[in-house]
DNA sequence: GGGACTGTTCCACGATGTGGAACGTCGGGC
DNA sequence: GCCCGACGTTCCACATCGTGGAACAGTCCC
């Protein structure tokens, strides 16, 4: 694909020295308005900012956080595996990681209590994002005409207290947008409870999100809820601030 | 530009988590075929590349150069600084860093002599490629299609020294890839003297150049030429290395 | 003051990217 | 063992997106 070529050799020669758009023209052997445009577009990304004068462009911050995933301990699943240890271990309930992938949630990473009893290991799951509170937590950043996508179509049950309705689903989205959480009882499957909170940038963009779930037997314990549904968001709020660290 | 946005999107995505084509395709909401297809670009890019599974993709190696000049102490230009430093203690003359600017040299850096009688810096200029060794080096390294293109057009001349037809050009360029440097005798101004060598990494892509020039009336001392080169090509190699490094 | 250079924007057009579909392979469940 | 769903890869008709030339205003230097 020409156009993705092209970004890349601008961004191989912007490593080597800064430039403005003609003289990257020249250096890449291309038309001036083509290479304002892909500027453009690689600035309106950040991989590529203005430098000081505001004419010269140099290699942008995004692709620090970026480039810091090719070392396998710093993406940000391999940067939540610790996150997720220590919510297990706070809670004595198991803790998991998941991004979006279409309408539904995809659980990555998970770490399991100390308990004899427990509830299965979810990663490599897709899950639709109504049933379970990573999902809600996601699906409550969504712009409006997303949301309506998402509702438009059949919204599946698994369990007699799954959402269902369109909204019934808008409703308890605009209470996860008031708390900053999502809890879920019982609604995606028998016995399982669980809350989850998104993690999201600085720009709004929703990384993935991350969770607790226990059996519903013991999980919350009474009264806990808060106390856990805390710890479940300054988690997501510490990695949404390591990304942000990593992007510069 | 949809399909660099889309670019960076994946990138993106993989930065928190590797992934397959069809997961990449939920996770990003784009048609399987269309992710495909970017994927493989930016395999071919070193922007992406598979995993051990040969089927996950996962952020490429060639970014972490890139990322590296984020940092304005590591672009390749400002690498070179130390280098051209030390070359011109070691030479006693000037010493400077260019790049590929179509059929130009655009000169970025200079580091002068200690002595009173000085060539003028040259930054900031663009001159074109074969009337001085760094553009003879870069020129070296063309393909022949490219190099074709060059000498189809009429060859400027600067002193009665300057290459002005396509066959001694050819000829130039030939002994400049058996040597590894070139060497400029008053082909580009009247009293300047210059010797230069390509920068070209692990895969041929040439970088930039580097060369030490100075007044034809002292440089090069006599029976000096072939340590003077010596040390430039040294020079151009340990900052291909350099670069390498950083690129993993 | 004029010329060369810069970056930005516009526009006709065709080439490049698009997305659906087909297909073969593989793995898991019954 | 078989079937089905999932995967990645490839092809192709088509249209839209990217292309590159040109115009223009601003700046700088001689």
């Amino acid at each position: 694909m020409q156009s993705v070529e092209r970004a890349f050799k601008i961004l191989e020669a912007l490593a080597v020295a800064p430039s403005g758009v003609s003289d990257m023209a020249r250096r890449v052997n291309l038309p001036k308005s083509t290479v304002a445009r892909l500027l453009a577009t690689l600035e309106a990304t950040n991989a590529v900012e203005r430098g000081p004068d505001g004419l010269t462009y140099r290699v942008g911050s995004a692709l620090r956080g970026i480039a810091a995933s090719i070392d396998g301990s710093i993406g940000l699943v391999e940067m939540a595996r610790p996150t997720l240890a220590r919510l297990a271990s706070l809670t004595d309930e198991a803790a998991g990681f998941a991004v979006a992938a279409g309408y539904q949630v995809h659980y990555l990473a998970q770490a399991d209590s100390d308990r004899t009893v427990q509830v299965r290991d979810w990663s490599g799951e897709l899950i639709p994002m109504h049933l379970v509170p990573s999902g809600l937590a996601i699906l409550a950043q969504w712009p409006a005409e997303d949301i309506d996508g998402y509702v438009s179509r059949a919204l599946e049950g698994r369990t007699p207290r799954s959402i269902t309705g369109p909204d019934q689903l808008l409703a308890r989205l605009a209470d996860v947008r008031k708390a900053g959480h999502a809890w879920g009882r019982e609604e995606f499957a028998e016995g399982i409870n669980s809350v989850g909170a998104a993690i999201v940038d600085g720009t709004g963009r929703v990384l993935g999100a991350i969770h607790v779930h226990g059996p519903s037997y013991r999980f919350p314990v009474a009264g806990d809820d808060e106390r856990v549904a805390g710890l479940v968001m300054d988690a997501a709020a510490r990695l949404a601030a390591a990304a942000a660290r990593l992007s510069g």
